[in-house]
DNA sequence: TATTTTACTGACCATCTGTTCAGTGTCAAG
DNA sequence: CTTGACACTGAACAGATGGTCAGTAAAATA
C-alpha cells in the first residue's frame, strides 16, 4: 500500500500529518490551497477526496477541518492515552471520575489493546488469586473497557455487593456463569432472566493487562 | 495543579479531550454549546478564555476548532515512549534497530514499568507455555531492558543457540539457573566463571508485561 | 448591606468554511 | 483526431464560526 498515490496526494497527505500534529487540529480546505498555491478550494477539495475514497483519510461532512487520518501506518496520531488506575471498582455506570478512588495513571496504547479510541477505558488493580490459571494475578493492571454486558468466553469485571472480582464470563442458556481460573474457588451463577438477583453486575470487559515486575 | 478549577472548567476540559480524542479535532463553540446546555456562544467562550488564561488551553484567535490542549499534554509527552515489538530476539547487544524482525509499535509508560526512561527498552512476543505458572502466557508481549547480568529472582530473557526463553534468573553459589516456571520443562544451568559456556546469554531483564485479551 | 465576581443570555456581525456547478487546459491512449 | 481521465479555475452560496457588546441574575466577598 501507498503506490496507489500521486506524488502530490502524497504530499498532501504529509502535509495534513505535520499540520495536525503541530497545530492539534486538521486544516482547513483554503489552508491547504494556500501551501500547494491551488486557488480553488475545489482543488484541494478534489484530492481529499480522491484521498478519502482510497482511505487514507476520514472526511467529516459540513464539518470544518473535518479531515483526519485513517489507516495503515498510523504513526503520528495521537495513540497514547492517560488511563487512570483504580484501587476499586467504580461506583456508577461509567462514573470513575472519584478522584479518592484513583490510584494513578498510566499512559495505554488504545490500539494495542484492539480500540481506536481510549476515551473511557480504566485500570483496575486485581487483588487476590481468582484468576491465576488464567495468567492475571494479584497486583496486576487490568484494562477495562465498561459496559454492562459481554459475550461468552470474556474475562470481565464484575461487582458483588461491595466488592469487585475479575471472572471469566460464561452463558450456558439463560444461565450466566461467573467463573473463576482457580479451582479453589466456586462459579458464580447468574439468573439471566433477572440479573438483579444477588446483587451481581458486570462492570466491564477486561480488553487487557499490564504487569511491572 | 488541577485545583484551581471549577467543576464545570475541570468538565469542558474533559469534553475537549474526549471529543479531540476521538474526532481527531476539537470541538467548535457551539458544540460545546450544546453539549453544556449553554444558549450562547459567549457562554462557552468565557470558559475556554479561562482555561487559556490557566495554561490549560492555547486558543487560536479567529481560528474554527481552534481551541487545544496545553500542560497535561506536555506532562504525558515526557513520559510516553514508543518500544518496539520484536518478534524474536535481538542479534546485537542492544541492537534491536532491525525491521525485519519488528513486529510493531505500542506506547508504553515507562514510568509504570519502574523505569524513569525508556530509551532502550524492546517488547518481545513470548510463544510457547515455560513460564505460565509465573502468570506469563503465549502472546504476551514481556517488556525487556536489555542487560547482560540479572538479581537472583529477575526474570529475564535468555538466548540459547537461536532461540529466546523468558525464566527465572538464580543465582546459587558459582551456579547460575535459567528455571522455568513449567513443571514441563528442565532448569538451565550456567557455569558463573565461564558463562560463554553452553552458549546461553542473558539479552536483558523483564520489567513488565503488556497483554490484549 | 453594598460591591464584585461568576456565569451566563441574546442579538448581531464579519468572516470563514465546505459544497456545488460550469468550465478549462494538459496529456496519454485509442 | 477524438476521447477521457486528471487537475484544476472561478464564482457563488448557505450555513457555520469566532468575536463583540450590552445586560442580568445569582453567589461570593467586603
Amino acid at each position: 500500500m501507498g503506490q496507489d498515490l500521486s506524488p502530490k496526494q502524497e504530499r498532501i497527505l504529509r502535509y495534513i500529518d505535520q499540520f495536525t500534529e503541530k497545530n492539534g487540529f486538521p486544516p482547513t480546505l483554503r489552508e491547504i490551497c494556500r501551501r500547494f498555491r491551488i486557488s480553488s478550494t475545489n482543488g484541494a477539495r478534489y484530492h481529499l477526496h480522491k484521498l478519502g475514497e482510497k482511505g487514507y483519510l476520514k472526511i467529516s461532512r459540513y464539518t470544518s477541518r473535518g479531515v483526519t487520518r485513517r489507516g495503515s501506518e498510523s504513526h503520528s496520531a495521537i495513540a497514547q492515552f492517560r488511563m487512570p488506575i483504580l484501587g476499586r471498582v467504580p461506583a456508577g455506570p461509567t462514573d470513575y471520575a472519584a478522584p479518592d478512588i484513583r490510584e494513578g495513571d498510566v499512559i495505554v496504547d488504545p490500539e494495542f489493546f484492539g480500540r481506536r479510541s481510549g476515551v473511557d477505558l480504566f485500570g483496575l488493580r486485581v487483588k487476590g488469586d481468582s484468576m491465576i490459571e488464567a495468567g492475571i494475578h494479584s497486583g496486576d493492571v487490568v484494562v477495562v473497557h465498561p459496559q454492562p454486558d459481554a459475550h461468552d468466553g470474556d474475562v470481565v469485571v464484575a461487582r458483588m455487593e461491595d466488592e469487585a472480582t475479575v471472572k471469566t464470563y460464561r452463558r450456558r442458556g439463560n444461565q450466566i456463569y461467573l467463573e473463576p481460573a482457580n479451582p479453589a474457588y466456586q462459579p458464580i451463577v447468574i439468573n439471566a432472566d433477572n440479573p438483579d438477583r444477588e446483587n451481581v453486575e458486570v462492570v466491564g470487559v477486561v480488553v487487557g493487562l499490564i504487569r511491572a515486575f
